[in-house]
DNA sequence: TTGTACGCGTTATCAT
DNA sequence: ATGATAACGCGTACAA
């Protein structure tokens, strides 16, 4: 048995009334006989009636639903990311359209103009790597549309942005070793064109410093493809050259691994011998044998802002007051057992 | 300089001509004169304007738009089915909207409403573990949106469905330890009230009778919690037991990585004392020391076959055919590092 | 207390 | 080749 898709007007036929009244019933106007009310949501009841919020999103020329962009979903990161805004959402009575650029500037495009087209309130967005030209964003954002980027940001356009302090996390990270005892900690550095590679670099120095441990730019060693085989072999290498070192901080998760895995596979202990600490998901260094310290890119709180600022955004906006955009920098969490510690 | 959100009419007014005009020129209907074209094509372009598909869906009763649901984002099977249905919808010239419900049969029930007032063309859903009450999919599926349940499925419906093969996943693995060598294949199992732990367990079983090993109940270990520390503890106390095994097929790919937590930590060595297979994510498996061979629960083909279904369905919705339910049966594939099998 | 009429942005139909 | 009009489903100012 297939219910039709019922309309006001259809429920205002039966009951011999006209769709205003129905409208007005249902949304409890105090205008409206309780009688009449009552007639109304039975049947809304019987007919299974479910209110059709297109024709409520042109009339109000608001659809109630943000959009968010992401490079990929098949990653920690954005996936808390994602897990984050939704819940934001959820409480501002908010949908959310997710779209996956799949790290091409031209999908990024299509997507950006398949959001405002559905004319969505506000608009999250981390860029592809490639992303080089601005247009489309230039163009949602003329047209008034709220925006936040996250992440993966521009310097070269003037809207809000939330942020990971990179060098935070690496200062944190630096200075946890230091703290357990550490001298002499080896960095495994990532590619120099990426901004993060130099924040983490500094915050690895500045903790140094602060902590009166000179920099020894010997210690400091690139992993610039981030695999793990790269690190593995670069590890392998390093320990063979008998370098002396008692502490790692990785500039990500699987380089972290490969150096472990290098360690080991060399009779190593860790953390016993070396104390191991890298960026990125601490989920996965939680399975490792032996869990790992590591720096959590927190994904969720990075969703959890860039909502948030969105709404406020978007808030200001139906109030057509000034809004002058605004960098937010989330802190990075230590996510540490204490057992892997020596 | 904010660019107002321009509509055809704004086109009209400028140039003088009606906004039926405009709507023809703009999908260049043949009628059209050249030079009304040109203009309007010249002018679209200079005011940015973007069309709004709410109208759109309004006008043709059809959003281009498919919804989502699923219990949760962050975890790789979930990830990877988004990014399947994702490259589908692409193709098809649809976007997609994701809900998740958070394990929460409420959520479900909101995101369902809300999928289906935004008018989705077409609705996938994996269930949330603990929905009971289908009456929302009811409800929806009777409003004549076609709708494709994956993965987590009910029996209580009839909708088309989409799963993987979890039989044939756990015979492919046993078979392969087989091949292997192994002739004592321990087999971790999952919790009772599952079927997909019967149907693993019935797949490494029929795995050894094809293989004329005869099954061995000692051999089969129960790991209800799935998680690291009972896969870990479990296997110790097997270990210490000195029960005699070769192999091990584990339900998932965390207690694999207990098992092989807990041989290291005793002294065997994997894979030359113990070949371990396990369920689960592949990219785990890979980052393991040493790698381990693993059935993959392929997200990305359970995303794309769902979305084709659907959207099947949803061709013969709009030329008023029957739509017979269809249950889809997706195979796991084996992700193996040879170097990691004896 | 309820009904009428209009508009949100678009397209299809029917005129001209 | 182009314009006027109605319709999609809803809410609301205005009228009754």
């Amino acid at each position: 048995m297939r219910k039709a898709q019922y309309t006001m007007q259809d429920i205002a036929n039966q009951l011999g009334i006209s769709k205003s009244t129905v409208s007005r019933a249902l949304k409890n106007h105090p205008d409206i006989s309780q009688e009449t009310k009552d007639a109304v949501n039975k049947l809304a009841e019987e007919m299974d009636y479910q209110p059709n919020s297109l024709a409520l999103s042109l009339r109000h020329k608001k659809s109630f639903v943000i959009g968010i962009i992401v490079p990929e979903i098949v990653h920690d990161f954005f996936a808390n990311v994602i897990s984050g805004v939704q819940s934001v959402a959820y409480e501002e009575g908010y949908n959310v359209m997710i779209c996956i650029s799949n790290e091409s500037p031209e999908q990024e495009e299509v997507d950006v103009k398949a959001m405002y087209s559905s004319r969505v309130d506000g608009l999250l967005i981390s860029l592809t790597k490639e992303t080089k030209k601005l247009k489309h964003i230039e163009s949602i954002v003329n047209k008034g549309v709220p925006l936040v980027m996250f992440d993966r940001v521009s310097e070269n356009i003037n809207v809000s942005k939330v942020i990971t302090d990179d060098f935070q996390g690496a200062f944190m990270a630096t200075d946890h070793l230091v703290k357990q005892g550490c001298k002499k900690i080896v960095h495994l550095s990532g590619p120099d064109n990426l901004s993060i590679s130099s924040l983490r670099l500094n915050g690895y120095k500045d903790a140094l410093s602060k902590n009166n441990i000179p920099v020894d730019d010997n210690l400091i060693i690139p992993c610039p493809e981030g695999t793990l085989s790269e690190a593995t072999k670069t590890m392998k290498s390093i320990i063979n050259s008998n370098l002396e070192f008692d502490g790692i901080f990785a500039n990500n998760d699987v380089t972290a691994i490969g150096a472990m895995n290098a360690l080991k596979e060399l009779g190593k202990k860790v953390p016993e011998d070396i104390s191991i600490v890298g960026f990125g998901d601490w989920r996965l260094s939680q399975l490792l044998d032996p869990p790992l310290s590591s720096i959590e890119q927190s994904g969720i709180n990075i969703g959890v802002e860039s909502a948030k600022l969105l709404f406020k955004q978007i808030k200001e906006e139906e109030n057509d007051k000034e809004f002058t955009p605004i960098t937010k920098v989330v802190q990075n969490n230590l996510i540490e057992r204490k057992s892997s510690i020596k």
